[in-house]
DNA sequence: ATTGCGGATTAGACTCATTCTAACTGATTA
DNA sequence: TAATCAGTTAGAATGAGTCTAATCCGCAAT
């Protein structure tokens, strides 16, 4: 079920589309909340039937402009896959991907800065990295729910 | 300019397609020894070009097949980035991508077996990965031509 | 209260990497 | 020689994502 966004997610929303020069809108209203709804990485698909059921007139290129957007305003992540659909998670701090190879979800795995900083180290000199994607394929016991 | 393999790197494909239960093909050796001819990470298109310089009548299609034969057979890594074409890299070695935001370059970067231990450890229990994909995004300086 | 403007939204067309299909080839086995 | 079977081939189909052009909507200026 969708609920709406809190006072703090709302401002936590406004705050960072206008940083951006970019407006609140109902539209993105629904989208963020459908990602704050359920932390399970969905797909623009996912995404999109969810939000449908807040916002019935919604359509697909908007789910995509909307997520777009909180990508490029800091405000979400985007989660590749080898070559599966995009997934986009709300998640800021830190964190690798463990995929599931039989259940296809994928579990936020926090990321300590020292294990970042040893990563940092095995780069040759010259070679200067803003972004490190860390995923591990595998298999999950015991994580029938949560944190998917 | 495409040579063919030498008597290593062939007997090398014989045996790991064998193992598989595969056989070796005038194409897969083509496939194969553009691999191994430029080290670049290729996608399936420049393999493709490349291989129809020693093969004209090859096809798109076979190209896709022998690169799927040579992964499932462990002889070459599957590398993607975001959702840009997949490409191939015949370096089994563990190592990380480094792909160079303005050149789109990829470089591997050997992976150090204590930093592959310190990845694991941060894996909660139940967590069993079996492949771990590490890709740096940024700017090299200073690799002009090498190791791409 | 209108009008004009610009960003946002929309439906549908389009792209393009990849996968699928069905026919063909060629080597090996019966 | 026929049957078999993996591999190859061209072209069609798929599907995630992008683009386009029309419309909508809130707001500022008249």
């Amino acid at each position: 079920m969708i609920q709406s966004l809190t006072d703090s997610d709302r401002e936590h929303l406004q705050e960072a589309l206008n940083r951006s020069g970019q407006k609140v809108t109902a539209q993105r209203e629904t989208v963020f909340s459908v990602l704050l709804a359920e932390r399970d990485h969905p797909t623009v698909d996912e995404v999109f039937n969810r939000a449908r059921e807040a916002m019935p007139g919604l359509s697909l290129a908007t789910v995509y402009n909307c997520l777009e957007t909180f990508v490029s305003c800091g405000l979400v992540r985007q989660v590749n896959h080898e070559r599966e659909s995009t997934r986009y998670c709300p998640n800021l701090a830190p964190h690798a991907h463990f995929r599931d190879k039989e259940t296809g979800r994928v579990h936020d795995i926090e990321l300590p800065p020292e294990v970042i900083k040893s990563l940092r180290s095995i780069l040759p000199p010259g070679f200067d990295s803003e972004v490190i994607e860390i995923s591990f394929l595998g298999r999950a016991q015991g994580t029938d729910k949560n944190s998917n």
